[in-house]
Formats: structure tokens, C-alpha cells, sequence
DNA sequence: TATTGTTATACTCTATAACTATA
DNA sequence: TATAGTTATAGAGTATAACAATA
């Protein structure tokens, strides 16, 4: 399609490289989760939930780059579902902790064995060795930033 | 700062990490356009332009999976700043040849230099057998994909 | 009839300022 | 005073529909 184009000096770019990974990555991830009506946020906010029940908003704001406006919509359409429960901090009586009702149980076990395989079918070019070093490279560089 | 709040297993997930590297990369790569006033999509367009002299709006929007309607407006503002000049095709009287100017040619020579200065630092912590592999991974991954 | 480029517009995502209640 | 959560809103980024000019 776009044969003649010369794209031979983006393609020495790792930020380049990233991004249209990332994309091919997210975008099979996006199609694959529509069958539980999560998009890639919710999937990382509900899942993080999950495996840290008691969470709370600031925490997860933190851990997923999320700003606290925005996740405030987010979880109202989440207990909207009937997926998260909200109940008062034991000691803070600011925060709230949430937790995966029954229901998003449920529904994130299945979705976190989608992601998986959503991911697999991505990296199906990549060999089982090789998907294990492209993690770690990709782990190596952002674990080495400062959050903020 | 998030000490006590598991994310392992979003670690697991190819997407994830991804989305994580790529997010860091070109927050730095963003960061350094600034001294150019660069976006990331400008910079794309405007490089693709340098080494493809006469390449139409059209081959621009499928090569880097841009939307017609949105092209118009960075180049509108490329024209303005005048770094892109359009000039007739010479044989398909609707479409627009795109080339850099005097003045876009200097400004991407440096933009190009830094991006790439950007890029070593963002892969820092990786020895060069390390970004080489990285490369070719990303770009098993996004390249095994059908445009569209 | 199909395609390039364009206009206008809508929608989603992300970001900012200001408020409340608790600490 | 500082922080957690909330509200309202603004901005950037991305998407859709419809049109004029040319093929």
C-alpha cells in the first residue's frame, strides 16, 4: 500500500517503534475486551482492585498515572454495574476502600484470561524466549523513571 | 510511594508494559521537541516529508495512520510557520506534492539529531545489543499487522 | 463512480481550578 | 495547613459526515 514511502528513518527511532507497537498491541487488547464493556483503563483500575482489595481512589490514581478527576467517573459507572463496592476507610475517614463486588469478580477473572490471551495472540510472531526478554526491556525502561 | 500496592500481574501483560515504555519515552521525546515546537505527530509528518520530497497528504495519513481531516490542520499551521511548501502534482491535478522548505530542511536536521539523543537516554539503562533487540522485537510485533 | 483534499463538527481522553470534609 | 474525594469545565486528540474538485 504505501510502497514507496521511505519510513527507514522512523524505524531507527525507539520511541517510534514503541508507539506503533503499543498501538498493535492495545488496539487487539481494545477489540478483545469490548465482549465485557471494559476499555483499557478500566481494565487496569478494576484488575489492580482485585488484586489489592481495600485500594483506594489516591492509590490507584498513583500506581496508574490516573488523575483523581477523572477516575471519579470511572468508579460511578463502576458501582453503576454493580462491579466495586465503596466502603468507609477503617482509620482515614477521607478515603474509601474498594473492593471487586462478587459480580466483578467474576467478570475480571474472565477478562484477565482475555488479556492474556489477547496478548499472546499479539507477540504470536515472538517466541516464548523472545516475549520474555521484550518484557523485560520494556520493564527496564520505564521502572527506571521517576514516577513525578 | 505505591510501596504497598501489588501490580504484578498487570506486569505480566505484553500491553501493559507496552503501553508503560512507550508512555515514558515519548513523554521525554515531548519534552525535547519543545526547543522546536514539535508534537510528536508533527515531527512524524514533517520527517516523513524530509525523506519523502513530494509525497502527498494522503500516503502521509496512511504511512503514519493519520485522519485526513486532522492532517489539514498541522499543515495549515506548517505552511504558516513556514517549514512545508505545496506545490501542484504534476500529474494528478488533486492531490498536493508536500516538501520542507529551506527553513523546515534546517529546523528538522536538529529536531532529527535530538530525537535520536532523546531516544539513547530514555533507553539508557540498556546496553546497545539490548536496544538493537528491543527494536527488533517492537517491530516484529506492529510490522506482522495488516494496516488496516 | 471513486478519490483527494477540505470543512464542520462530535466525541473521547486528559488536564486544571475550585470546593467539601476530614486529618 | 494539608490531603481524599468531588464537581465543573477546559483543552487536546481523534473520529464521522458531507462537500467540491478532479480522476
Amino acid at each position: 500500500m504505501n510502497d514507496k514511502i521511505d519510513t527507514s528513518y522512523l524505524e531507527t527511532l525507539l520511541g517510534y517503534n514503541a508507539r506503533r507497537a503499543s498501538l498493535t498491541i492495545i488496539s487487539r487488547f481494545i477489540e478483545r475486551m469490548t465482549e465485557f464493556d471494559l476499555r483499557p483503563v478500566d481494565f487496569s483500575v478494576l484488575s489492580l482492585m482485585g488484586h489489592n482489595p481495600g485500594i483506594t481512589s489516591r492509590e490507584l490514581c498513583n500506581s496508574l498515572n490516573i488523575l483523581a478527576p477523572n477516575l471519579v467517573m470511572f468508579l460511578k459507572v463502576f458501582e453503576k454495574r454493580g462491579l466495586v463496592a465503596r466502603t468507609p476507610h477503617p482509620t482515614d475517614g477521607r478515603s474509601m476502600g474498594l473492593t471487586l463486588t462478587k459480580k466483578g469478580q467474576k467478570l475480571m477473572q474472565k477478562a484477565e484470561v482475555a488479556a492474556l490471551e489477547s496478548d499472546a495472540s499479539a507477540a504470536h510472531k515472538l517466541s516464548p524466549s523472545e516475549q520474555k526478554t521484550l518484557m523485560r526491556l520494556l520493564q527496564k525502561i520505564y521502572k527506571t523513571e521517576t514516577t513525578d
